[in-house]
RNA sequence: CGGGGUGUAGCGUAGCCCGGUAUCGCGUCUGCUUUGGGAGCAGAAGGUCGUAGGUUCAAAUCCUGCCACCCCGACCA
């Protein structure tokens, strides 16, 4: 294993494409912009789809499935949405290849099959579910409905990196589908606080929560909300949306129902999704220059156990004590690789589980066996004890919480140190360059200062974070009043 | 897409300016010795030099197009 460390300090970017590749999450792959998601990196993001998966379910939704290609004139149909999508959109125009009379074993496009309407691969897939959704709603009694589909869409970036921004990523989005506002606002804020449970509990990535600027909306929506987090860089991370879609996507396909005064009325509508960008933010807000830090929750591999022996006699000896602990472990279901390789040195495998991310790891030699005791590795604050082998059942599930727990404090800590608040240009310039983090600054609320301020710095609103207090004060670059300090920063 | 850089064995590289088919390290394979923090020695295998053309007796090297990646911008629902 040939890993090149490059330190977070020297060159973050460098840091983490490396991490990525030699932690075996990802690759680039022969397509501009795709990646190849390997069996370690997929494994991570299956157990966060099984939990999302789960949360959604218990809040009453359903999973289906919609196409990839969404024809043109339904694409255009939301004008608001089409618009802000349509600069990265892949387009089928042709069904059929043949071989090409000049070059023979070659290809071309058979120009005979040109497709009367152009297909669009999905970028999201508001316009195709809402067009289902027409034959689907009629009467109050249909509503709501409340679907997600896992899928994967296509958004042609100028400029991807691993995770965070592919041409093609896979995500889930849910649509639904309500007979009031309220009921789509309270389910746009429900899903908003999933999302929140499930970054902060699962991934240890403290959020913020909040509402985007009308600039940085979805296209299409009346309101988006956001969660946002915090990398150790100091730059932000839109980790998931949740909108609330008032009723433009029903004007938009005619979709109206029959409420029970016998009054025909549109439907109201939210659209929410988190993408494999979390694995990004998995990644940035834990990982040292050591490699991967996982938490517990969503490890694959929870606790590895290297073997250390000389002899064949200490070797039996040790694998079948390994063995027993793995299997009482299991039993408790505690996600254990018993690392059995003869072909590599327990130093090599302790480098390598450390680069993996693996939450914890036993270590047992002839030593252990004979104590009757085990040495324990932390791989957050690489720490090691030796416990009593007694001891074993009780003492990693708490260290496992303790990890995930630790794992949050530690990113939570780091989150609140990087908020600044700041009441001037000057200041505010000078913690962007210095500091980074988020900035909370007073904004006079119009468009046209967020633009200015994104020319000047770089830095964008994130969101106007949902518990804000309000508090009368001058916009930092204008002077004019505002009544609440937004939250700006660089962002990926 | 604009500016800058890079592309040579699985990975990281030397060679390029000044043309003569390639250096070193890691890894891989074989054997022996090793094993409580990335093992040692000996031997071996592995290359259409990103790709397509051009110049030349001869191209990794010079020229052109294309592709990919990195850094800085633009873009980012």
């Amino acid at each position: 294993m040939a890993f090149e460390k490059i330190k977070r300090s020297e060159n973050y970017s460098e840091w983490y494409n490396n991490l990525v590749k030699n932690a075996d999450l990802a690759e680039h792959s022969a397509v501009k912009g795709c990646m190849v998601i390997k069996p370690y990196g997929y494994a991570i993001w299956e157990k966060m789809q099984q939990q999302l998966d789960k949360m959604f379910k218990e809040t009453g939704h359903s999973n289906a499935y919609f196409p990839l290609f969404v024809p043109k004139s339904l694409f255009e149909a939301e004008e608001k949405n089409a618009e802000g999508f349509a600069k990265e959109c892949a387009v089928v125009t042709h069904y059929r290849l043949k071989s090409d009379p000049n070059h023979p074993g070659k290809l071309i496009v058979d120009p005979e099959a040109k497709l009367t309407e152009e297909l669009i691969v999905r970028p999201t897939s508001e316009a195709i579910i809402w067009n289902t959704y027409k034959g689907w709603i009629e009467s109050y009694r249909d509503l709501p409905i409340l679907i997600n589909q896992w899928a994967n869409v296509v958004r042609w970036e100028m400029r991807t990196r691993l995770f965070l921004r592919t041409a093609e990523f896979l995500w889930q989005e849910g649509h639904t589908a309500h007979a009031t506002k309220n009921e789509a606002i309270f389910e746009t804020k429900q899903m908003l606080d999933v999302y929140t449970e499930f970054a902060e509990t699962f991934l240890a990535v403290p959020v913020v929560k909040g509402v985007k600027t009308p600039n940085e909306r979805f296209a299409g929506a009346d309101d988006t909300y956001c969660i946002e987090g915090l990398m150790q860089d100091g730059k932000a991370l839109q980790m998931g949306t949740s909108h609330f879609l008032g009723q433009n996507f029903a004007k938009a396909f005619d979709v109206k129902y029959t409420n029970k005064e016998g009054k025909q009325e549109y439907v109201w509508a939210t659209s929410w999704g988190v993408s494999t960008r979390l694995m990004g933010a998995l990644i940035m807000a834990h990982s040292d220059d050591e490699g991967l830090v996982l938490p517990p929750k969503l490890a694959p591999i929870q606790l590895v156990i290297v073997p250390i022996f000389r002899t064949d006699e200490e070797k039996e000896l040790v694998f079948a004590e390994a063995e027993k602990i793995k299997k009482s472990l299991t039993q408790i279901n505690i996600s254990v690789k018993f690392d059995n390789r003869d072909t590599h040195k327990p130093g090599f495998k302790f480098a390598e589980w450390e680069l993996k991310g693996v939450p914890l790891r036993i270590g047992i030699g002839p030593r252990d066996v004979a104590n009757q005791t085990i040495e324990l590795a932390r791989r957050d604050n690489k720490t090691k004890q030796v416990i009593n082998a007694s001891e074993l059942l009780t003492v990693i599930p708490e260290l496992l919480k303790d990890i995930q727990n630790a794992m949050y404090q530690k990113a939570l800590d780091f989150r609140n140190e990087n908020i600044t608040e700041v009441n001037s240009w000057d200041e505010f310039v000078s913690v962007l360059e210095n500091k980074g983090g988020f900035i909370a600054a007073h904004w006079d609320g119009t468009s046209e200062t967020e633009e200015k301020i994104k020319e000047l710095s770089k830095a964008t609103i994130r969101c106007i974070p949902l518990d804000n207090k309000l508090e009368n004060g001058q916009c930092v670059l204008t002077g004019n009043p505002s009544s609440q300090r937004v939250l700006f920063a660089k962002a990926y």
